[in-house]
RNA sequence: CGACACCUGAUUCC
DNA sequence: GGAATCAGGTGTCG
């Protein structure tokens, strides 16, 4: 049985603005790529466009496909809130019409249309994946008018490693540490030495007057905390 | 009354990574500079620094001061910027905390202990202003630990023109077109060796071919530019 | 409130 | 050609 594997993306130059999207199909002998543009469109609706043209263009409707996007609203919303959106009349918690509800039915229906399982898998964007790499960059020069030159041809002799799907350890660590990071940043250093409190403003400062004595010092990560240890040290 | 005027910098070797700033301080009758390093910094960070820095040793509190920067993050954060945080308890609209917050609680308290008025002037950086080019100067060489002699005396004495804030009308047109002929993707590179003229793809397709050889090579970013340079190389 | 994405502007660098 | 460090904003849903 094939293995399709699917790579999407979407891209909108000032969102709203003009757009673009990209696509890559890969079985086990061969790849295409596909790409469009609007002219004035939105972020969601081009990354709803790619999966929506990858699906219906993929081959072999019968063959199982995973399908990567780094698009959270595209993902949630064909995996759990057509569901709903379908029972309610296509209404939002808020009783607000769904939006993009046309491109919404479109994708159902090419869900439909294949007899294969479909799994939807998220990517991070931007983390060193290949295949996504890829499909931002069709997706983007499509968005600006740049020419692409999109392959079409045997998976041997294609460059992107779409089997990848491991992250670039680099990126990939740059983008965990900066959301969950600024803590660790030193504030102030607080030292308390005969009785005395003092503040310093870098670490070598603190070692110098604690190195070798009975003292206390600590780190603060705030003005906040700076005053809550001179209070304890007191 | 006195009028001050100040100029400030910040340069980060690798930012994040070894930085320096610089400042200088004149009024009438005098010239201060100023300058310092960090071993791990950003270039935020420091160009936030040489301001403060600045006005918290500008005499003659009570003075109006004019403060030119090369620096949007400053100028925005301190005239626009900090008011909101100061409302809404430091984040920003990702629901973020501001980063580097103890320099910019400090740099407000540094203009509310002036009773003067401060004027926010951005600069380009690099465009053949004295002030901005003697306080970049200083930044740098700070942050590669080149010594550097900080003036301090008489502004009669002080080579530096001060008071010249007008452009340098040639490095302002070189700039703003390099950055912004810099930010289009390119279309292809055109490359000249030895009389024969080739097109490459990629940069580094380009540059193979170019390095360390009497070439010429240009960067185009449309298929009718890709022809005119190839016209200018023949 | 949360999440992902899409940007826009600026500076610093390699 | 590339990256890091800063901000402000929209597209969309639960």
């Amino acid at each position: 049985m094939q293995k399709i594997t699917i790579f999407s993306d979407g891209a909108s130059k000032g969102n709203p603005g003009p757009g673009g999207w990209g696509a890559l199909v890969a079985n086990e002998e061969t790849v295409i790529e596909l790409g469009g543009r609007e002219d004035h469109t939105t972020n969601n609706r081009m990354e709803l466009t790619g999966a929506l043209e990858a699906l219906t263009h993929a081959p072999h409707k019968d063959a199982d496909a995973v399908l990567y996007t780094d698009s959270r609203y595209v993902i949630n919303g064909i995996t759990k809130w057509v569901k709903g959106w379908e029972a309610n009349g296509w209404v939002t918690q808020n009783k607000k019409p769904v939006l993009n509800k046309d491109l919404w039915e479109k994708l159902v229906d090419a869900v439909r249309a294949r007899s294969g399982k479909i799994k939807w898998e998220y990517v991070g964007g931007h983390v060193g994946i290949a295949g996504n790499e890829r499909v931002d960059e069709i997706a983007s020069n499509f968005a600006e008018k740049i020419p692409v030159t999109l392959y079409s041809g045997t998976r041997a002799a294609y460059t992107v490693n779409v089997a990848d799907i491991s992250l670039d350890q680099v990126k990939q660590k740059a983008k965990s540490e900066s959301s969950a990071r600024s803590k660790l940043k030193a504030y102030s250093y607080v030292s308390k030495v005969d009785g005395t409190i003092q503040v310093h403003k870098t670490w070598a400062e603190c070692e110098a007057r604690v190195k070798g004595k009975a003292a206390r010092f600590k780190k603060a990560t705030s003005s906040a905390e700076e005053t809550q240890i001179i209070q304890q040290f007191s």
